[in-house]
DNA sequence: TATATAATTAGCTATATATCTAAATATATT
DNA sequence: AATATATTTAGATATATAGCTAATTATATA
């Protein structure tokens, strides 16, 4: 029972739900890339792709600094759930949102999305400060 | 993105899931006897129910003042989702228990059921007390 | 109509969870 | 070895939720 409570929990998340219909969308993603997708911070989101490993509904893979995650196709048995749900969630509106969004993030470089993301770490979000910060970072 | 956010909420509660088999098991069930089989208040018990029933999981109908639940086999699109589910309850420890409790209560007369959670409403949890409560429902 | 009863809703509280910033970890570069 | 960087973990906090008692509602009975 305890497997069954940990998967429907990790399904009732909103970003988890978005990570699943990304991960349909584009066969492996990087955390930054998923970080950019989401609009949380960096934490958070490893927080939630924390809880999608432990289910086993992804799995990861280092390269370097950086971690890849894919949906895991193998060694569960939910795959009736997971099929059904990736069909519902094709159809939501939020998901069709991220679509687009997925399409910008995955043709831009990485290395940008993580000097863009570390540049607002850094900086507290001041409208004037950031115009700021981008002028600095153009130059 | 909602519906889908309610139905993995509805589904990641114990008692929930424990109401689904039950209702697989019988299919028909009324208030009481769930409270009787969860070991939690009626409060409790009717909130779970309709959280259950908001997601369309199970429907109600009403005999006087006994209102009965079933599993919702209509009018729902995650049948994909709640076969699956059935049969993974099925072979869980929690569920195999409480179908022995199940025969139990469905054994007993309704009236003795809410006779019994009548008086454990009446009477503070002392140990002393309960039996002395019992021994007065017995004679 | 008054009383009894099954069930539901309201209100409160303890616990769980999503989010954040800061700190730590793992890897790469100088 | 020091520094930089991507990611994860720790700790704190606001919000959500399961559980309870009390009050209310819907139905039955006298």
């Amino acid at each position: 029972m305890g497997n069954l409570l940990k998967l429907f929990s990790a399904l009732s998340d909103h970003n988890r739900l978005r990570i699943i219909a990304a991960l349909k969308e584009y066969s492996d993603l990087c955390a930054c890339q998923i970080v950019e997708l989401l609009g949380v911070s960096g934490a958070t989101t490893s927080r939630h792709l924390s809880i999608l490993l432990q289910v086993g509904l992804i799995d990861s893979y280092k390269d370097g600094r950086w971690v890849h995650y894919r949906l895991n196709r193998a060694s569960h048995n939910y795959g009736q759930v997971t099929d059904w749900l990736e069909d519902q969630l094709y159809q939501t509106a939020t998901v069709e949102k991220d679509r687009y969004a997925l399409r910008e993030i995955m043709a831009t470089d990485r290395e940008d999305i993580c000097r863009k993301q570390r540049g607002e770490k850094c900086c507290p979000r001041k409208p004037e400060d950031q115009i700021k910060e981008l002028a600095h970072v153009s130059s």
